[in-house]
DNA sequence: GACATCACG
DNA sequence: GACGTACGTGATGTCG
C-alpha cells in the first residue's frame, strides 16, 4: 500500500491529524448510524468524505505526492512521565465514539493511505517530525488540522488546513491568533497554560499578558531570568513563584521533531487505492452517496460487492447478527511459509493491513505445557498462511525426534521466525486478532528469552467479543460461530488428527494438511472479527468489553503460567490415608448390608437401602432410580440407620481422593513442579470465570478433612501466599441495587449482616443472637439472592413450607425494596431477553417467555440472580485487570488464582504487608470510576505459608 | 455419553 | 389441582 518516492521541493506532503479529526467530527456532525445494524458511524463518514476530497477529488496543484493519517497510540506518552496530570482532566470517551476509532483506521487503509502511530508519542509529535523533514527538504507540507498545538510548526513551507471550515492557516493566521510568530507560540502556551490538555502554565497569566511580557523581556528563558524587573507586583510575584511550572509547561507543549520514525517520509508516497477493498469498505458502512462519488471519480464499474447491496439478507441466521456470506472460503489460496524471506513478506502485508489474525498451533491443549508447532497469519479474506516451526517427520513424535520416521520438513528455525514476527506482534499500529487469545498469549509468554518479550499488543479476542454480545445465549467456539455466521463448516481437528489413542499431535501432521486446517482458523478468525467487532457498540456493550473482557486474556494467561505449588508428599500421604479409611468403611458397609456391593454405585445403594432393607421415604429420580444424594442419606442417618452414615463417610473420602489428592498430583507440571489451571473467560451466563484441568475453584474448605487438602497448596521457600477476598460482595450489591436502607446502613456501620437480618426478622436483639438463629437468617439471605421459593428455603433449613413462607413474607416487609427489585429484574428480562448489570454487562436469560411454567420460573430466578452474581463478577474482572500494574512495585509478587470473590497471590515473605496494602484498596475500588456504590466494598486479606492458613 | 453425585463461590 | 422448585460452575464414577 505504501510506495517510496524521494522528497524534494516539488513534493507535497499531506499529514492528517486523525485523532483530532475524529473527536471534532463526532461532535460537529449529525449522529449518523449504519443502516444495517445501527452502528454509530458519523465520524467515520465525515472522515471518509475528507479522505475522498484530499486524495481523490483534488486539484492537480494540491494533489499530494506523500500522504499519511497520523493517530495517537493508546497508552501513556513521555509527557505523562514528566507530568502525571497531563491530559488528566479528559472525560471518558463517549460510548458511540469508541467503535469508530478502528473503523477510521480501516477507512484510511481502504483509501490506500498509510495509518501511522507510535507507542509513547502523540500524533502531534509524529506530525511535527514529518513536517520538519519535509520543510528541510524544501517540500510543501499541509497539516490537516486546526489544533492550536500544531501552530508552532507553521513555516513558509508548512501550512495547516482546517478540515471542517476548509480554511488555511499560515504564518499570518498564527500571528493573528497568538500575537507572536509560530516559533514563539510555545512560549506563549508555556505561560498561558491550557485547560483542555491540563497544561498548568503560570496561574493568572493568559495569552494577552504572555505576549506582552515576551515582547518586553524576550524569549521565555530570558523572561524568567528577568522576572524581577516586572513592575506590576501581581505579575512579578506570579512569574517568580511559578518559574518551574512555566518551564515544565514549555516541555509539555513543545512537540518532538526528532522521533526515530518507524516509517520514513519517503515511504508515504501516494498510491492508488485497491478498488475492491475500498468499495467493500464503503459498502459495509452503507455510504451510498460517497460510494457513488468515488465510483464517478475513479471511473470504476459496479463490483460484486455493490450488487450484493440490493439482495435480500439470508433467512435462517438470527436477524440481529445476520452476516454477509458473500466471500467464499478458498483453501487453495492458503500458503505454507518455509523460508524467512517469504515470512518477511507476510509480516509486511500484515503491517500494511493494520489488522492481522494470529493463531498458534501446538502439540497440546494445555497452554502451560504446549510446545509451539506453527503460527498462522491472515490479513484479508482467503489471504492466510501457515508457518510450520516444530513439525517432526511423519511417524515421529516431538519427544522421539526423527529416529524412525521420515525426516522433518524444511522449516524456518524457531528463534529466527520469532525474531521476524516480533515487530509485528508488538507494533502498536497493527491489531492482533485471536480466537481465545489467552491460549496463544500464554504460549508466546513461555517462548520469551534473549532479552525479548513476547506480549502481543494491541489485541482483540473474537471469542470474548462474541461472549460480550451474547452472554448466556450460546457457545463462543470458532467452529460453531463460523457455521452460524458464515454457513462455513471449518475442518475439525479430529478430521486431520484422528481420535482416541491413535490421535496425532499437530507436529505430526503433514504440512499440506496442516496448512489447510491452520490457515483456515486464522482466516475464519479475521472474518469473525470484521463481522462482530462493530456490533459491540451497536449493542451498547463496547465499554463492557473494553473494561472487563478485552484486557483479561493477558492477565489470566500470566496466572495460568504462574501456577501454584502443591506439596506432592503431603498429597500422597493423604491419598494413602483416604484409601485406608475407604477400605475400613467398605468392610463396615458389607457387614451391615450382609452382602458385598459397589459402594460407588448409587444404583446398588438404592436397591440395598430401599428394596432389600425396605427403608421408607425413598424417592425416585426422573430416570426411575432411587435417589441417594446427601440429603436423602442424611435423613436416614438421622433416623438411626447405620448404613447411610457409612456410605456418606465413604463418599467423602472417595471424593477427596479421586478428585483432589490423586488428581492434583497427576496434574503437577514436570517442568515447573507446579499445578497450572486453565481459566475459561467465556463459559458462564453471568460473567464469572470458570476453572478447569484442574478446577482450582472448588478446592475443599467446608470440612476439616477437606481443609487438609488446602494445607497442601503452599508457597515457595521464602514466600507466602496471600488470599484476599471480598466480604459479602453479593449481599452488598443486593443492598445497593435494591436500595435496602437497613442493610446499607448495616454495611456502612460494619455490622454482622446475617445477625442484623436475624434481628430484623425475628426481633432478637443483636446482643442475644444465637448461632442457630443467625444460621437461618444467613440461609434466607442466600435464598433471596438465588430467587427464593418457600419450598427451597424449607428444604434448605429444615422447616415446614408454611414457616418458610412466613419467613419470606417477613423479609419482604423488613426489607422493602427487595420485592420491587425482583419484579424489575424479571420485567427487564421479559422485555429485552437479558438483564444488564450495574457495570453494563448484558446477560441473556433463556426461556423467560417460555410457555412452560417450570422453565419460566427457572428463568425468572436466573433473572433475579444474574444482576447480582454478574455485578460481583464484573467487579472482580476489573480488579484483576488492574492488578498487574498495581503490584508492579512489589517485587516478586505474582497473582496465582481467582476463586470468584477471592484472589490468591504469592510474594516474598518480607513483602507480604506491602502487597496487602496495595491489593486491598485496588479491589475495594475496582468498580470506580465507572460507578459509585451506596455500600462500601470490604476486602479481607491474610498471608500464610499455605492456602488453608491464609483464611 | 448421560446421569447422579458432590466439591466450590 | 398437580408438579417440581434456590443461583453459578467442573470432575468423577457408574452404567448402558
Amino acid at each position: 500500500m505504501t510506495a517510496t518516492a524521494p522528497i524534494d521541493k516539488n513534493s507535497h506532503v499531506v499529514l492528517v491529524d486523525g485523532s483530532a479529526y475524529i473527536f471534532r467530527a463526532f461532535h460537529a456532525l449529525p449522529p449518523l448510524t449504519r443502516k444495517t445494524d445501527g452502528l454509530p458511524i458519523g465520524a467515520v463518514a465525515g472522515f471518509s468524505n475528507m479522505l475522498f476530497k484530499l486524495m481523490v477529488n483534488q486539484s492537480d496543484e494540491d494533489r499530494p505526492t506523500h500522504f499519511a493519517v497520523i493517530f495517537d497510540a493508546s497508552g501513556n506518552t513521555f509527557r505523562n512521565e514528566i507530568y502525571d496530570l497531563y491530559k488528566a482532566n479528559r472525560s471518558a470517551l463517549p460510548e458511540d465514539l469508541i467503535p469508530q476509532f478502528p473503523l477510521t483506521r480501516e477507512a484510511t487503509l481502504a483509501f490506500g493511505a498509510p495509518s501511522i502511530e507510535m507507542t509513547g508519542y502523540e500524533a502531534d509529535d509524529l506530525i511535527a517530525t514529518y513536517a520538519r523533514i519535509a520543510d528541510e527538504a524544501g517540500a510543501r507540507c499541509t497539516i490537516i488540522s486546526s489544533d492550536k498545538d500544531l501552530m508552532q510548526l507553521v513555516t513558509e513551507n508548512v501550512i495547516m488546513r482546517d478540515p471542517m471550515k476548509n480554511k488555511d492557516i499560515g504564518i499570518k493566521e498564527v500571528i493573528e491568533k497568538f500575537g507572536v510568530e509560530p516559533a514563539r507560540v510555545i512560549d506563549v502556551q508555556a505561560l498561558a497554560g491550557d485547560s483542555v490538555d491540563n497544561i498548568p502554565g503560570v496561574p493568572g497569566i493568559g495569552v494577552k499578558t504572555a505576549v506582552l511580557l515576551l515582547n518586553e523581556y524576550g524569549p521565555l528563558e530570558e523572561l524568567l531570568e528577568r522576572s524581577g524587573e516586572i513592575p506590576q507586583k501581581g505579575r512579578r510575584e506570579k512569574m517568580l513563584a511559578n518559574k518551574d511550572m512555566a518551564l515544565l509547561s514549555k516541555q509539555l507543549v513543545t512537540l518532538k521533531t526528532d522521533i526515530d520514525l518507524e516509517v520514513p517520509l519517503e515511504d508515504l508516497a501516494v498510491t492508488d487505492p485497491d478498488v475492491d477493498v475500498l468499495f467493500d469498505f464503503l459498502e459495509r458502512m452503507t455510504f451510498r452517496t460517497l460510494t457513488a462519488r468515488v465510483r464517478a471519480a475513479l471511473g470504476a464499474g459496479e463490483t460484486d460487492g455493490l450488487r450484493k447491496d440490493d439482495t435480500a439478507p439470508d433467512a435462517g441466521a438470527p436477524a440481529e447478527l445476520d452476516a454477509p456470506k458473500n466471500v467464499k472460503f478458498d483453501a487453495e489460496k492458503y500458503v505454507c511459509v518455509q523460508d524467512a524471506a517469504t515470512l518477511r513478506e507476510w509480516v509486511d502485508k500484515a503491517m500494511k493491513a493494520g489488522v492481522v489474525a494470529v493463531d498458534l498451533e501446538t502439540n497440546s491443549l494445555d497452554s502451560a505445557a504446549a510446545k509451539m508447532v506453527g503460527v498462522c497469519l491472515s490479513h484479508a479474506d482467503n489471504e492466510a498462511c501457515y508457518i510450520p516451526l516444530g513439525h517432526v517427520g511423519v511417524g515421529n513424535s516431538a519427544e522421539g525426534g526423527d529416529m524412525f520416521g521420515a525426516a522433518a520438513p524444511k522449516q524456518i528455525p524457531m528463534q529466527e521466525a520469532l525474531d521476524i514476527l516480533e515487530p509485528l506482534l508488538h507494533s502498536p499500529s497493527v491489531l492482533k486478532v485471536g480466537q481465545n487469545f489467552k491460549y496463544d498469549l500464554g504460549v508466546f509468554q513461555r517462548y520469551e528469552g534473549n532479552g525479548k518479550a513476547l506480549h502481543p499488543a494491541p489485541y482483540d479476542d473474537t471469542m470474548l467479543i462474541s461472549y460480550c454480545l451474547e452472554t448466556g445465549l450460546r457457545g463462543h467456539g470458532m467452529d460453531a460461530m463460523s457455521e452460524l455466521y458464515f454457513g462455513h463448516k471449518a475442518i475439525s481437528f479430529k478430521e486431520i488428527a484422528g481420535t482416541g489413542k491413535s490421535q496425532k499431535t499437530f507436529d505430526q501432521i503433514e504440512l499440506d494438511v496442516a496448512t489447510k486446517y491452520a490457515a483456515e482458523d486464522a482466516d475464519v478468525t479475521l472474518r469473525l472479527w470484521k463481522f462482530l467487532k462493530p456490533k459491540l457498540a451497536a449493542a451498547g456493550v463496547a465499554t463492557a468489553y473494553e473494561t472487563m473482557d478485552r484486557p483479561l486474556p493477558a492477565v489470566t494467561a500470566q496466572m495460568e503460567n504462574n501456577g501454584i505449588k502443591v506439596d506432592r508428599t503431603e498429597l500422597n500421604r493423604l491419598s494413602g490415608l483416604f484409601a485406608q479409611k475407604m477400605a475400613q468403611l467398605e468392610d463396615e458397609a458389607y457387614e451391615i448390608a450382609g452382602t458385598k456391593f459397589n459402594v460407588g454405585s448409587p444404583k446398588q445403594i438404592g436397591e440395598i437401602l430401599f428394596d432389600n432393607m425396605g427403608l421408607e421415604g425413598g424417592k425416585k429420580t426422573k430416570t426411575g432410580a432411587w435417589q441417594t444424594g446427601v440429603d436423602v442419606l442424611e435423613k436416614l442417618a438421622d433416623e438411626g440407620q447405620a448404613l447411610p452414615r457409612v456410605i456418606l463417610d465413604w463418599r467423602q473420602y472417595s471424593k477427596l481422593k479421586s478428585t483432589y489428592t490423586d488428581a492434583l498430583v497427576s496434574q503437577i507440571n514436570p517442568d515447573t513442579g507446579r499445578v497450572h489451571t486453565s481459566y475459561s473467560l467465556a463459559a458462564t451466563t453471568t460473567g464469572r470465570l470458570s476453572s478447569s484441568d484442574p478446577n482450582l475453584q472448588n478446592i475443599p474448605i467446608r470440612t476439616e478433612m477437606g481443609r487438609k487438602i488446602r494445607d497442601a497448596f503452599v508457597a515457595e521457600t521464602g514466600h507466602v501466599l496471600v488470599a484476599a477476598d471480598y466480604s459479602q460482595i453479593e449481599l452488598r450489591i443486593l443492598a445497593h441495587v435494591a436500595d435496602l436502607s437497613t442493610m446499607k446502613q448495616a454495611f456502612a456501620d460494619g455490622v454482622d449482616i446475617h445477625a442484623l437480618t436475624a434481628s430484623e426478622m425475628f426481633g432478637v436483639p443483636l446482643s442475644e443472637m444465637t448461632p442457630e438463629i443467625r444460621r437461618n437468617a444467613k440461609a434466607i439471605n442466600f435464598g433471596i439472592i438465588y430467587g427464593i421459593s418457600a419450598f427451597g428455603l424449607a428444604k434448605n433449613i429444615g422447616i415446614s413450607r408454611g414457616e418458610a413462607s412466613d419467613y419470606i413474607k417477613t423479609y419482604f416487609e423488613k426489607f422493602p425494596g427487595i420485592k420491587a427489585y425482583m419484579e424489575e429484574a424479571k420485567a427487564e428480562a421479559r422485555e429485552y431477553g437479558y438483564i444488564t448489570t450495574i457495570l453494563g454487562r448484558k446477560c441473556h436469560i433463556k426461556g423467560i417467555r417460555d410457555s412452560n411454567q417450570m422453565s419460566r420460573a427457572f428463568a425468572e430466578r436466573q433473572a433475579i440472580n444474574a444482576p447480582i452474581q454478574g455485578a460481583a463478577a464484573d467487579i472482580m474482572r476489573r480488579a484483576m485487570i488492574r492488578m498487574p500494574e498495581a503490584i508492579e512495585d512489589v517485587e516478586g509478587a505474582r497473582l496465582l488464582l481467582q476463586v470468584h470473590d477471592e484472589l490468591v497471590f504469592e510474594v516474598p515473605e518480607a513483602k507480604a504487608n506491602a502487597l496487602i496494602d496495595i491489593i486491598v484498596p485496588t479491589m475495594e475500588s475496582a468498580h470506580k470510576p465507572a460507578i459509585e456504590m451506596s455500600v462500601p466494598l470490604l476486602v479481607e486479606a491474610k498471608a500464610a505459608k499455605n492456602w488453608n492458613d491464609a483464611h
